[in-house]
DNA sequence: ATCAAACCCACATGTTGATGTAGTTACTTA
DNA sequence: TAAGTAACTACATCAACATGTGGGTTTGAT
């Protein structure tokens, strides 16, 4: 690691903020460590003293505006890449929307301090750098735990998820089936029972990644 | 670490293969450390003499059934659940495919053993592990970086889509990506015509058969 | 006879999806 | 400067969807 980094921490809890600013210091990756307790002041001294910061590790739950809305702003105004959520939400909510806004790292409050050295240079050498916990619900997104045994779908059943599939409309799928637009209603409300799932978007999507 | 476990290794590369074993030989985390060169024989001994496995840590480009092929087959048939990659392969296509399939870790071949060992205890203490540059294409897949229209599409447009097919309503889309659902209207509409669909089954469809 | 499963039907109500119209901001480019 | 692009937002309207309630018939098992 040449070059050594620009960190700021935006971090409430002064305890935290200054326990991650005082192991920062006596690490030889960190060139220079700026350190604030909301996304705003982050933003009036970064711009008022035109500061270069290469990383931001923030909190998510900051007074004023949260950390997950910082991210868009750090990035678009800034033009920072390497934004890393330090915080004690582990809900998928949260997780996503970071996700989504643009952090390359996560990681729960009480990792330790080498830990999340390391997970910086990880994310500045291109990687991405994830609490295990967190990792594990990432990836359980791509593998939700098994559903109700699908082989309980009837006859019937299956044969209306395959004209979903096909992209017909309730009342054209009655045409085809020669039923009432109310009993194609009544099937699809028993096949969401029996997938668990709220919308015909979720059967299709399901049937097709061969799930059903 | 109270408990040890059984691993399996599964890999056709000798030298990979034997090097995994005998430094997991030195480690105090392993009961029993079996090793195949790929999952038919792994299958055929395990099920022959009743073997106890936690672990396996499976190769992708086995001979005969690929170590993506054996995950779906090793939790079905033997319950076993913790399935970490070890392997060249960096590819998105592989990534998803393992990780859908139920894999919990992902590691690249060249992780130092020490690594391999600790991304071990990792998943068998409910997380799970990933490389850092396999991680980054997992934080990639919620937030694709910019590109140069080699399609039509925009970034944000992929984003919805990717909503889409991930089955979620236009509000949920709203909420995770913080904007408002008649943005979400309006970028859908735009995919609509770009696609030349006029409905969300559609998109899906196309997407999911890889045709965007 | 009763019950469960599968299939069918209708009505009511609130929510969501699709489409059209209008507007804003910021940035880039001709 | 104007135009184009991308992203954002709101409102209006109607069709479609999701869910709850109530009812029916047939078949097979107990």
């Amino acid at each position: 690691m040449e070059k050594r980094i620009n960190i700021s921490i935006i971090e409430d809890d002064y305890v935290i903020r200054n326990g991650i600013e005082v192991y920062f210091q006596t690490q030889e990756l960190f060139n220079e460590i700026y350190s604030f307790e909301s996304v705003e002041s982050f933003f009036e001294t970064v711009e008022k003293e035109k500061l270069i910061v290469d990383v931001v590790l923030t909190d998510i739950g900051l007074p004023g505006m949260s950390g997950i809305e910082g991210i868009k702003l750090i990035k678009e105004k800034l033009k920072i890449t390497d934004i890393i959520m330090l915080t004690v939400f582990k809900d998928e909510n949260r997780i996503f929307k970071s996700i989504c806004a643009g952090a390359t790292g996560y990681l729960l409050k009480g990792t330790p301090f080498p830990e999340i050295t390391e997970a910086i240079k990880i994310i500045r050498l291109g990687g991405s750098y994830m609490s295990p916990a967190i990792a594990r619900k990432v990836i359980e997104y791509f593998n939700p735990p098994k559903q109700k045994n699908e082989s309980e779908l009837s006859s019937r059943e299956r044969q209306i998820i395959q004209a979903l599939v096909d992209g017909l409309s309730y009342k054209m799928i009655g045409d085809r089936l020669s039923i009432s637009i109310d009993t194609v209603r009544f099937h699809i409300k028993n096949i969401y029972l029996k997938l668990q799932v709220n919308s015909k978007t979720e059967v299709i999507s399901k049937s097709l990644k061969g799930e059903i």
